[in-house]
DNA sequence: CTAAATCCTAGTAACCTAATAGGTTATATG
DNA sequence: CATATAACCTATTAGGTTACTAGGATTTAG
């Protein structure tokens, strides 16, 4: 796994609507200034949140984004997957994204990055957004 | 930490030359055949362990390359660092290749990416090529 | 001398990343 | 109803990285 811009601007502006859950819907300028995001690339993003069905969001005056689920229930694994893939480190040890790659003739150095794949894939699969809310 | 063909075929190489540890000199086309390395690809990487001190060579009939230090001195991390950069999955939880990135705002966010960053970096320390020999 | 090997640099096709650009559609409000 | 505002959607692009390949220079055993 590898952390994109995309995948930490993406979770930068669900903590930002998180901290807003109760204010309405809030627009893509809003967030983007907020959290220092290029907006028309943050655009991208909450598009594809949303069609990921953790946002909602409304049109013209008035419109933006609101989340679709409650913090707790957005784990941060599924935002990392939905933008940068595999949370493994390379994908022959990926359950969610397998592909085969050259150290899997070697079994012991593949067991060692199955167990690293473990730790990550649950701590991210635990750690949701309402848990990193300051 | 995204792992690469290069590192993982310059793990493979690496176990491959600790099993023929008394062989004397192994050529890059003997360890490309074996395991399965495109060689002119393989050249470079043995050349960048080589210039890391990792192996030593000789040229021309009957030379090759060997282990310049034990197995068990050559932890996966030193490799992993050497071709692909950082364990960390981003670099602004890296200890030896920081560079500012955005989820930097976010303390608690930082934290668990930290978290995962100890978990690899103490992993592929303690763990050597003498770990990975069946 | 010559074959076998490392040494070394350059090039390249394909892909990915982090954006930007610009038009279309929907809606609240004056 | 007009207008401003905002999401929706697709295309494009500059720059970088990845996974190679090519080919020559150098060294050495036999």
């Amino acid at each position: 796994m590898k952390l994109t811009t995309r995948s930490e601007y993406a979770l930068l502006a669900l903590v930002y609507l998180a901290r807003h859950e109760t204010d309405g819907y809030i627009s893509i300028d809003t967030i983007a200034s907020a959290q220092g995001i290029p907006p028309k690339f943050l655009e991208q993003l909450m598009l594809a949140l949303k069609r990921a069905h953790y946002l909602r969001s409304a049109k013209g005056q008035k419109g933006g984004y609101q989340l679709a689920k409650r913090p707790i229930q957005i784990p941060l694994a599924d935002v990392i997957r939905l933008f940068d893939g595999a949370l493994a480190p390379t994908e022959s040890v990926s359950e969610n994204f397998y592909e085969s790659t050259p150290i899997e003739k070697e079994k012991k150095l593949t067991k060692v990055f199955k167990d690293i794949r473990d730790y990550i894939s649950i701590k991210l699969e635990k750690t949701t957004i309402a848990d990193v809310l300051d």
